[in-house]
DNA sequence: AATCAACTGTACCGGCGGTTTGGTTTTCAC
DNA sequence: GTGAAAACCAAACCGCCGGTACAGTTGATT
């Protein structure tokens, strides 16, 4: 019962390192109850077939990923009343704990599903979706705070924005293993934070008053 | 000869599409050659091994987006002297060209490979690395042109611009695929592009002097 | 003592995966 | 039109892979 929740977690820790190394298509069963020290019993035991390791290997994924962002979002709100602050604060804390992996961000599982859709039934790709736009609406719903308080620069949505966190993110890790730099993603979220000091504190980029919201002022 | 060309060229569209769909490690050569109409002898004459097929994928598609920036760059420098113009023009070119496709991009070789590095050998993952390194240095070229004549806004390294711009191609594809919205990866280009506008021109970001490299001006 | 979760072990299957060998047709230069 | 090279076909190979079936074992719980 107990013993029974860990050699699941096993297998799917493996698993997820695997399919992030060569995809999921690539993923055997063999090769991972070979690490796992189980049987080929054992494994199905716990996954009645590969799509359902799939499935099970999204939502863990979500499940933690949602738990990390409760942390940080939680974190920025503790360390400063103002919605733009913490938010920033919030990004740099993003930045030290995905940028200072040893080892790079091991990376997005969600990045690989979308690029293997025809792998998996509607239900994983229905997780993999609505766990995008959760994340997404966290994030505008973020800019929107701000922006009962600052005035936002015209010309750009704030739906748009708060993907392009995502896109970034995302697109951070690509390039970090792309490039073999492991550093990029955490530099790619400061730059990120930049735009947004930008977007919100168009006259005076540096200085931020964290009780008034007087943005316009002279350069 | 030509006819063998013309063969090589149709099993690398068809394998470009199942591994931007399935990923490499699940694209099979004997759904490739069923699709294609040829035996499997007939591909094997093509490619020495699955390898080789990979390689030129990647070489394919290293080429051809090439071509597409140099186009899309030559057409904004064509269209408008100044440099941050013409880097604008180019955005929305590439806005157009990508968000406007009927089914959305197909996908970024380079981004499924290095979701699948496990797979290839150093050869192909140097060709992938070499080619973002020459994007990302095309992007910081057009950008230190332009901070020639506009003043940048402090607080944002141009090489990360550079590279934020790869990452937000590469994840509004991603964006894109997962949320099923095609027309994400266009607004988020476009929304890269009014970040570009805030960079280079803080005090006015909507009126532009394509000659006069004034950019200080009132709000 | 009985029960149940959590496995192991073995044996098997059909299918596909990439690869090879050896032969055949098509194309083109001359 | 012929000969050589290019472009392909046919068939077979072997190992792996996902999956099934089922009988048996172990250790904790009740």
């Amino acid at each position: 019962m107990r013993k029974g929740a860990e050699t699941r977690e096993r297998i799917l820790e493996i698993a997820e390192a695997s399919v992030l190394a060569k995809g999921f298509g690539a993923t055997s069963i063999e090769e991972v109850i070979a690490e796992a020290g189980i049987t080929k019993s054992g494994f199905f035991y716990h996954f009645k077939d590969k799509n359902e390791l799939a499935r099970a290997l999204m939502l863990r994924y979500v499940e933690e990923n949602d738990r990390i962002f409760d942390e940080v979002f939680h974190r920025g709100r503790q360390l400063s009343d103002d919605p733009l602050q913490s938010f920033l604060i919030t990004l740099k804390l993003l930045a030290e704990l995905m940028g200072d992996l040893p080892n790079g961000h091991p990376g997005c599982l969600i990045a690989t599903f979308t690029y293997q859709e025809r792998l998996f039934d509607r239900n994983v790709r229905d997780i993999a979706a609505d766990a995008v736009r959760s994340w997404n609406g966290r994030f505008r719903d973020a800019l929107n705070e701000i922006a009962t308080v600052y005035p936002a620069r015209k010309g750009m949505d704030l739906d748009d924005v708060a993907i392009m966190f995502s896109c970034v993110i995302d697109g951070g890790i690509i390039m970090s293993r792309g490039l073999g730099d492991p550093r990029v993603l955490g530099r790619q979220i400061l730059a990120f934070r930049s735009v947004i000091k930008m977007l919100f504190a168009p006259a005076a980029p540096d200085i931020m008053l964290p009780t008034a919201p007087t943005a316009i002022a002279a350069e």
